[in-house]
DNA sequence: CTGTTAGCGCCTTCAC
DNA sequence: GTGAAGGCGCTAACAG
């Protein structure tokens, strides 16, 4: 592996020359800069980034701690994390925390390890509460989930205001007995379930919610059981894509046609919800959009770094489909019954 | 930032005997390792890696460059490479390829700066091309995807077996003229695409395959050219998940009855595949198996280099649902598994 | 068993 | 504008 002092000598000039020409900084002869490039070519030279960054005390690297990546909203976030942060050479340290606090404070210790420049993270409930960007020697924005007043920067769904749309729009299809189905992990899971709650309540309808860890295996389960007593609720809400699919999948396991017997609803516009009749009624979320603000957010943040906290809300579209169709008078008032 | 000459000094030791304890060498007093934690810990001692990584020449990271992450198959393989790696305290550094030979040549580069300690890769068939395990600094897995002759440990389905299989089912079941929708920028979509191949010919039957990027937007557009024409075939396959959710949405906006005007059949069994009625057969891999024989292999080769090349061969499972239900009994398509 | 010391490859003053 | 030299924090060889 050739280094820095071969292609010094190659080119018959110093190490400080290669250098200051790699860092590509002024003042360097053009004679010396072509003889050095040359060289560079010429001994296939490719700098030692352990030395590098030993030297400069910097990396050129983010973090990247999502989650759950199985979750198709974090892998598509991910994707517009990446793409927009090789287009500025720097490269992404991507972890799975696995909705598990512990691994999030792990990841958070490993990043400090690697030195990155930053780091975008969504976290858990536990770890968002008290936290403080300040109390990190990087960076951090938030992405997808935080309070009204954590002090750090994020990007996030407008959650509170697209729940209590989504609640709206059953209540008023005729669906009055809706359950909730949120994940307790997530601030997000919480503010949804506050949207949906002050919908119901704005018509005097009784709140039912249940809160879950925000797995397609818990979310089965507890609609599962949900479904099995009577009388059988107007309509299953769910708070996020991984609790939609197990509400469906529940659905269909015991049988109970939607919107029929009972309508469904919940977050995240992904392929399967149109695919499966009669199509499933969801708020789209901007997901690459979500992914690329918070990486520019970042980005912005790791130049000024004295710059006040910013926050980016996105909205939620709603997605009417066949899962809550307009109820008729008389389907409605047999099951209130 | 606590160094190692601090705690060396809180210790009152030197600095060799703190870099020996870290590194947990034998041959250290018991009454020395223990000043020394205890030195670690009040100073909240950590260890520079870039200091470590040019001091040592080596790396505790490993290199995952998948083809595309929006495939639940990668992010679930993904998983599995994390998981095994955190247990044996290796970081991993992910990488989207998006199926472009030209990134995956850019994120080998990067590994071969990393200094990886090895890569786990699943290549498009453009760089599995007279692809060589030796051309590069590291150890590389193959993951997904290979030919026969590689050389270069992989862990693989056993793909020619596995159409075979799907197509011979399709055929039995009264389907014959069957067209293959595949991918040709894996050498997984080329194989899968030679058992069907295979499997036709042993019946007699006509050939149609669709070459194309396995993306689900082609695969769309592909199968509703082809559902516009008539006559309409008998069944459409697809030789990858995103493939087979492409040809699905094609179904439905074409509004053709599956498997009552055409079958459908497919690889990965995602749970969408369940849901969409009247169930999609499919092939499921053990993905999540695949990705663990994927980091094991490469931890065997990291620690012994000159072993023999090594071929992991899995089985894929057919899972027999409603979308290619026989062709006799006009409408018995409403069984759920 | 423990300590001293010489680099790992690079960047960056500092002289010239 | 260019070169010589020191040191980033750590590990490993060597000496004691």
């Amino acid at each position: 592996m050739a280094q820095i002092k071969d292609v010094a000598k190659q080119a018959g000039v110093s190490v400080a020359s290669v250098s200051r020409v790699l860092a590509g900084h002024a003042g360097v002869s053009e004679s010396i800069r072509q003889r050095v490039l040359a060289a560079v070519q010429e001994l296939e030279y490719r700098p030692d980034l352990a030395a590098r960054r030993l030297r400069s005390r910097q990396t050129d690297t983010i973090g990247l701690i999502v989650s759950d990546i199985r979750n198709p909203f974090f892998t598509e976030v991910s994707r517009a994390v990446e793409d927009v942060a090789y287009q500025h050479r720097l490269r992404v340290i991507l972890c799975n925390a696995d909705e598990d606090p512990e691994k999030e404070a792990l990841y958070l210790d490993l990043m400090r390890d690697e030195n990155v420049r930053g780091v975008i993270l969504s976290p858990t409930f536990a770890t968002l509460t008290g936290f403080r960007s300040h109390d990190y020697p990087f960076p951090v924005v938030l992405v997808d989930r935080c309070d009204r007043d954590t002090a750090a920067d994020a990007v996030v769904l407008d959650n509170i205001d697209a729940a209590y749309r989504l609640t709206t729009h059953l209540i008023e299809n005729g669906y009055r007995r809706n359950i909730f189905f949120y994940g307790t992990t997530s601030a997000t899971g919480r503010q949804r379930h506050e949207g949906y709650a002050t919908a119901m309540a704005a018509h005097g309808l009784e709140v039912h919610a249940e809160a879950l860890p925000a797995t397609v295996d818990r979310a089965r389960a507890a609609a599962r059981e949900r479904l099995r007593r009577r009388p059988l609720p107007d309509a299953l809400v769910a708070s996020s894509g991984l609790i939609l699919l197990g509400l469906t999948e529940a659905l269909r396991e015991t049988r109970i046609r939607f919107p029929d017997s009972v309508a469904l609803a919940g977050f995240d516009d992904l392929p399967w919800t149109r695919l499966v009749e009669p199509g499933i009624t969801v708020i789209a979320q901007p997901i690459y959009d979500i992914g690329r603000a918070a990486i520019e957010l970042l980005l912005q943040r790791i130049a000024k770094p004295e710059q006040a906290v910013r926050r980016v809300v996105l909205r939620g579209e709603l997605v009417e489909r066949g899962s809550s169709a307009k109820r008729t008078g008389a389907t409605a008032s047999a099951s209130m019954a």
